[in-house]
DNA sequence: TTAACATATGAACAATTGTTCATATGTTAA
DNA sequence: TTAACATATGAACAATTGTTCATATGTTAA
């Protein structure tokens, strides 16, 4: 939020109140937290990875289970497993050849059901 | 989760239980509330976006007004508003040329924070 | 060791997305 | 009416993304 009027604008004439202004850059996050919050909510924005981690609120499954109860390839579902382990929100153990994904994040669940209540607000 | 076994996977053993799978379907919503979960998070999943909404959380603002708190142009963030606009987030009122934006959704804040707890949590 | 199998991953591809630029649309003051 | 201005929007473009296909990697049983 620094470096402000240096690109110019159409609208020269602000409507907004100073007070305002200032209360939106105490208020407003610090940049790279709002990329970071950007970047959890796109691993949210697909519904493939909802899905699995919709599954994962039941129990720790292998990839194989996770495919199987999506109906998708083990090679799409490893590919968002990816996604998902770079965002830290599944952990993963190994079992002989079997990998068991299970979710690392408390928040999920509770983020998952409020967006849900939009949805349904507006059904 | 219809139709399963149709397409091949390569485990074909699974390692999950008949019970886990049931409670996998019942809990699963739909695939249409999936698609439209995934489709609001994916309208967070742009720091852009991020940024309008959180200057939304203070007050009502005019496009030029949002355009000059986040130092980009009108026509950036008037597309930004679309997509706001489409996911039923923000409402607008027009007053003379000035079109003001306003918030309309009492989950966001909520949904925010809690993506903020897991961003912090992680640092 | 080797075959079998679960998983991971690189390359390719189509599809989607965010911004810019130019300009259309809507509104008001004169 | 018309000029001025706030906003909306279509086209273009580069960048990003999700899946598929082929194959590499890791592990175990024989």
């Amino acid at each position: 939020m620094e470096e402000k009027k240096k690109k110019a604008i159409t609208c020269g004439q602000l409507i907004i109140h100073d007070d305002i202004i200032k209360k939106v850059e105490e208020n407003m996050p610090k940049e790279d937290d709002l990329y970071d919050l950007a970047e959890l909510f796109k691993v949210f924005g697909d519904s493939t990875r909802i899905k699995i981690i919709w599954a994962l609120f039941e129990s720790e499954m292998c990839v194989c289970d996770i495919a199987y109860l999506l109906n998708m390839t083990q090679s799409a579902i490893s590919h968002q497993l990816r996604v998902l382990k770079a965002a830290r929100l599944v952990r993963y153990r190994r079992s002989g050849k079997t990998v068991f994904y299970s979710l690392d994040d408390n928040h999920i669940k509770q983020i998952f059901e409020m967006g849900m209540e939009h949805i349904k607000e507006r059904q």
